[in-house]
RNA sequence: GGCGGGGUAGCUCAGUUGGUUAGAGCGCGGGACUCAUAAGCCCGAGGUCAGUGGUUCGAUCCCACUUCCCGCUACCA
């Protein structure tokens, strides 16, 4: 069986700086790229930015700066940003980098070759913002300037000479690929979606541009920019040495297992990635999972309305942890979601500090008291004991299976429910009144520790920086966490004695 | 206009291949305890499962219509 697993982030657009919508896509990678980690998979997990476009370089100009400088700006704040969420990437591409260039002048050179593309000329309303034309009907005049009925930006006449890629042609290929590979597209109402718009019709797809300058040149005509997202989209595989193909990296992980994106770039990755890639005989990734949107209270968030929540600001405040505890669980994964520095705040005391911390300190403190911080010996199992244990045996498929669909609610709320589960199992056991009978005290205390181990792993992928300061208690490493131990109830047997730990999160006071 | 998804407790959401008292978390009210970050545990209040009609012995779950929300897509002009 595959046991390598490769997972990519969308690469960031740095026309501005990174906002919420990143740090959550990134925080999700990050998740599933840790979890497949723990499982014992070999993974390979990429993040980066996308430099090109006619975007960026009315963007620096306006700023008076060369578009590389101006990349290099601002790639960094999305680079620092991986650093700032505690993402545990592997790589992180720029599209301005050499190795990518290659790649892409590859990457077309086939596909003239194979006679995918052709010259023609293109004429039409172009949106620089949108990176998309517009037809006649599609657009409408406000205060004298042209924009978009459905962007609102504003919109140029352009008439140029442009290289065209056979979309056209791939329309029924797409839809055998769609049906042969179910899962291709997630979740599954936006599969629905994307198989109605192939459905309706592809046209060609204008690849190059001859407007600007900012891009990677067509290699035949230098006269020619490769169009963004041909440009784009090609970095999930020049991260893994394309065209080198029988590199290790690019045998080891492509096709790629998941590309996690936003929903409103689902078309680009869903339609236009894998047809260029059939076109060139590459085979498209197995997965391409369209999550939804982070808003504010509920509307999405905009600089007007003032409801921008700065990730970086959050994380200053609260703690990476809390941030990603918070978009794993809190959002029902494929939908859109809401944040609130209340609810965030509800979220840390209720779930962090009073459920999690709260667990890890009154059990480690108990047996700082009476055990003197030694790990509880002779224990037995009663019947209580193993039922407790034995739920993570029982849901071990479940859990594994609901990852590999991306069915991360599932995970959380088992996590949940064992949380309850074990602050239940202390409450109703009162060691506090069994100091005369040693063996039970130790049996509740060892298996109170399993339970804390056992949830401790299970929420590395979610907050790692948390999970691996408690389980610091049972001096296991993160090189060293294997989610399959969940499933072991005497894994602490060896253990002498335990280190201390101090409050994991501290409650926030609210002050209305 | 077409296609798709959805409207379930104050809030965020599960769920039911149709079957006696519809679930969780948060919030709210009460209780017993004390190891712990006044945390945790127990009990409780609170829902005409959007509306109407139909199929059925029986519908929150199936069907039709209505209404509202969201997504994708098209078009008249």
């Amino acid at each position: 069986m595959d046991n390598n697993f490769y997972i990519t982030t969308p690469i960031y657009y740095p026309s501005a700086k990174p906002h919420m919508g990143h740090a959550y896509s990134s925080i999700l990678a990050d998740f599933f790229a840790r979890f497949k980690r723990i499982q014992g998979f070999k993974v390979y997990f990429l993040t980066g930015t996308d430099e090109h476009g006619q975007k960026i370089q009315r963007a620096a100009e306006k700023k008076g700066m060369e578009p590389k400088k101006f990349c290099d700006e601002i790639s960094k704040t999305f680079f620092d940003l991986s650093k700032t969420l505690n993402l545990s990437n592997n790589d992180f591409i720029r599209t301005t980098e050499e190795r990518h260039k290659k790649s892409v002048e590859h990457l077309w050179k086939i596909l003239e070759k194979k006679n995918e593309i052709y010259l023609s000329k293109y004429s039409g309303w172009y949106s620089v913002s949108d990176e998309a034309f517009y037809s006649e009907d599609e657009i409408e005049i406000k205060d004298t300037k042209k924009i978009s009925k459905i962007s609102g930006s504003q919109v140029e006449w352009v008439e140029e000479e442009s290289f065209f890629f056979k979309l056209s042609k791939w329309q029924e290929p797409l839809l055998k690929f769609y049906s042969e590979n179910p899962n291709f597209i997630l979740p599954e109402s936006r599969k629905n979606e994307v198989i109605s718009f192939v459905k309706g019709g592809l046209k060609d797809l204008s690849v190059s541009r001859k407007s600007f300058s900012w891009g990677i040149k067509v290699p035949s005509n230098k006269d020619h920019v490769i169009y963004v997202w041909l440009d784009a989209l090609t970095n999930y595989i020049s991260a893994l040495n394309y065209p080198i193909t029988d590199d290790n990296l690019y045998k080891s992980f492509w096709p790629a297992s998941l590309h996690l994106i936003g929903k409103d770039i689902l078309r680009f990755h869903a339609v236009y990635w894998p047809a260029f890639l059939l076109a060139a005989n590459i085979t498209p990734p197995k997965r391409v999972y369209g999550h939804g949107w982070i808003l504010s209270g509920e509307e999405k968030m905009s600089k007007s309305k003032g409801n921008i929540l700065d990730p970086l600001e959050i994380i200053q405040n609260y703690g990476i942890d809390p941030l990603r505890y918070y978009l794993i669980k809190e959002v029902s994964f494929g939908n859109d979601g809401n944040i609130s520095k209340d609810k965030l705040e509800n979220c840390i005391n209720s779930d962090l500090a009073n459920n999690y911390g709260n667990l890890c300190q009154r059990v480690i403190s108990f047996i700082e008291k009476n055990l003197s911080l030694e790990m509880p010996k002779n224990y037995k199992f009663n019947n209580e004991d193993t039922k407790t244990l034995k739920v993570y045996e029982n849901n071990f498929n479940n859990l594994v299976n609901s990852i590999d669909i991306q069915n991360i609610n599932f995970y959380v709320n088992f996590i949940q429910d064992q949380l309850f589960s074990a602050n239940k199992y202390f409450n109703d056991q009162e060691p506090w009144k069994k100091k005369e009978d040693t063996d039970r005290l130790n049996t509740i205390l060892y298996v109170s520790l399993e339970l804390i181990r056992k949830i401790s792993i299970m929420l590395y992928p979610i907050i790692p920086d948390t999970s691996l300061k408690v389980l610091k208690i049972f001096n296991i490493e993160e090189k060293n966490i294997d989610f399959n131990s969940i499933k072991v109830h005497e894994s602490l047997k060896n253990i002498k004695k335990l280190t201390k730990i101090s409050i994991l999160f501290k409650k926030i006071e609210k002050n209305d």
